[in-house]
Order: C-alpha cells, then structure tokens, then sequence
DNA sequence: CCAGCAGCCTGTGCGC
DNA sequence: TGCGCACAGGCTGCTG
C-alpha cells in the first residue's frame, strides 16, 4: 500500500508530466473524496509537487494548494501526449476511466489526471496554501526517513514511548511516511521482534533499525514502490518491491536468514510477519 | 496525555 | 455455481 517510496515516486512522476499544466475543469464524481472549491484551482497552473509523509501537495500559481491522500487504493494517473505510447497497467488500472475512476482533472493541450480509489478511503482538498498547516494529517506529521529525521529524533521517539516498536514506527505522528510494509521489513533486518515495548530497545538496536528503516525505504524507492492491492506510479505502472519483500506478506514461507517459518501475527490491528528466531 | 480499537469501504478468497 | 462472510489496512475519533 502507498508509503513513503510509493508516494514518493508518485510525487517524481506528477513533477515531471504535471508541472506547468493548467486545469482547465474537474469531473468530480464522488463528492465523498473531492473536499473545498473546484474553482478556486481552475484555470491555475501547476508550479510543483510535494509529498508530506504518506500525503500529496499540488501547489499551484495561486494562494491554493491540492492537499491529497491515496491510502490504500487510491490512483493518480497522468495521461498526456508524452505518455499516449505507455500501457498503464491492464491489472492494476485497466480502462481510464473506469468505474473506480472518482475524480478527472481536465488539463491543457488535452491532458487528463485521473483519480481512481476502488475503496474510496483517500481524499483530495483544495486548501489555502496557509491553511495546509492547519489540517490535524500536516500539522502533526512526525520527523520523516531522509528529511529531519535524526538517529537523535528517532532515538528520543522510541525511547519515550511504550508501545510495540512495530505499532510505533506506523505511528505518523512519531515517523511519517512507515506504514506497515516497510515496518516488518526494517523490523526483520534489524533482528528486532515487532511485539518488544519501543523503550526496551537498547542503544545499539535503536540505531540498527533506524539504519535498517532508511535501507527498505531506499529498496523501495529504488525498485519503483510495492504494487500491493492498487499502487502503481503516475503513469500508471506497477512497481517492483513486492518481489523483494524481506517478511512481509510471508506467511508460513520460510525466513530468508535462518529458513525458519515466517508467523503472521497481529499487533495494534495489522498483519505483522516476523520470523520468531530470528527477531528477538 | 497515552494506549487501544471501531469505523470508514469494497474486492478477494475462503467455506459450504 | 453462487452465496455469505471474514479479512485487508491508513487514518480519525472515540473510549478507558
């Protein structure tokens, strides 16, 4: 599901095809994602992208900004003149627009982004610029992997908190941009059961997964992003790391470091897959 | 303030 | 074949 690689590299592929397009209208389908005043983004053009942990800023020529979050099933998908020649993916997206498809950006020089959700957690926001600091998912996101997120930072956060270290690497408050894929495989390479309370971890396991969250999210972004359930880029490709996964999705498949079996547990209502002799 | 969990939503995959 | 149902999960908001 869209984490920080998969976000971020939807947030890569927007920069390079969305920049410097205007909108021209917006087919919104389902008022339920599409939040604040098509209006005030119509006719804007676009001058950047940004990705806040797990979320989408489109900042346009204007006071506005389109605040959005795909969750789980959520798709941005650019076609344009550039991409007419690349398949979106049959699987993952098949036909533009499909009955998933929620809201349509009509660009210029006949550009489209589509959104798609199959189930319709995400949402998109049209939002003063000075306003997006307001929203409680902007504000209250934590140190982010590759930005501010210091061994210290990461350190103090672990330390001062006692709940599994697994449910707390998701807690986006504490980390942004973690989410449950790249917890279980940062938490099997460091050798740390996901269960242990976060203070119980001493110095030197601390900074073994604080380097071991940047190695999966650098595999992550390096292969393109995970394609479970829905991700695929901004062009509508799937990604790669579903083929590398160190525990996650698992289940009873033998651990790639002692051959032992992988368990599925749950902890704080998630899937979580370790390998119990390996993570202690 | 902190920890834990229901609810949102719908396709998938199972059992019968 | 088809029905019914548990399950998946990021985040919000409620409860204890």
């Amino acid at each position: 599901m869209p984490e920080l690689p998969e976000v971020e590299t939807i947030k890569l592929g927007l920069q390079k095809y969305l920049v410097g397009h205007k909108i021209l209208d917006i087919d919104v389908r389902d008022q339920k994602i599409f939040k604040g005043d098509k209006k005030n983004i119509i006719n804007a053009k676009v001058i950047d992208v940004k990705r806040v942990g797990k979320g989408l800023i489109i900042e346009f020529d204007n006071d506005y900004v389109l605040a959005i979050h795909v969750k789980l099933t959520g798709q941005l998908i650019y076609r344009g003149r550039e991409t007419e020649n690349i398949e979106v993916s049959k699987e993952k997206v098949g036909s533009l627009p499909s009955k998933f498809t929620h809201v349509i950006f009509n660009l210029d020089h006949g550009a489209n982004l589509y959104y798609n959700d199959i189930r319709r957690f995400g949402w998109i926001k049209v939002i003063q610029k000075e306003e997006l600091k307001n929203l409680p998912f902007f504000k209250e996101m934590g140190p982010e992997p590759f930005k501010d997120l210091t061994l210290d930072k990461f350190k103090k956060a672990i330390q001062s908190s006692n709940i599994p270290i697994k449910v707390l690497l998701m807690d986006q408050k504490k980390i942004g941009g973690v989410g449950n894929i790249y917890a279980n495989d940062a938490l099997f390479n460091a050798g740390i059961d996901p269960r242990r309370k976060a203070k119980t971890l001493s110095e030197s396991e601390i900074e073994e997964l604080y380097n071991s969250v940047l190695k999966v999210l650098e595999k992550g972004l390096e292969k393109g992003g995970a394609s479970e359930l829905t991700y695929v880029n901004a062009l509508g490709q799937t990604g790669g790391y579903q083929n590398h996964f160190l525990v996650y999705g698992r289940e009873e498949e033998r651990c790639l470091r002692c051959g032992g079996e992988i368990k599925k547990i749950k902890l704080g209502g998630r899937g979580t897959y370790f390998c119990p002799s390996c993570q202690k």
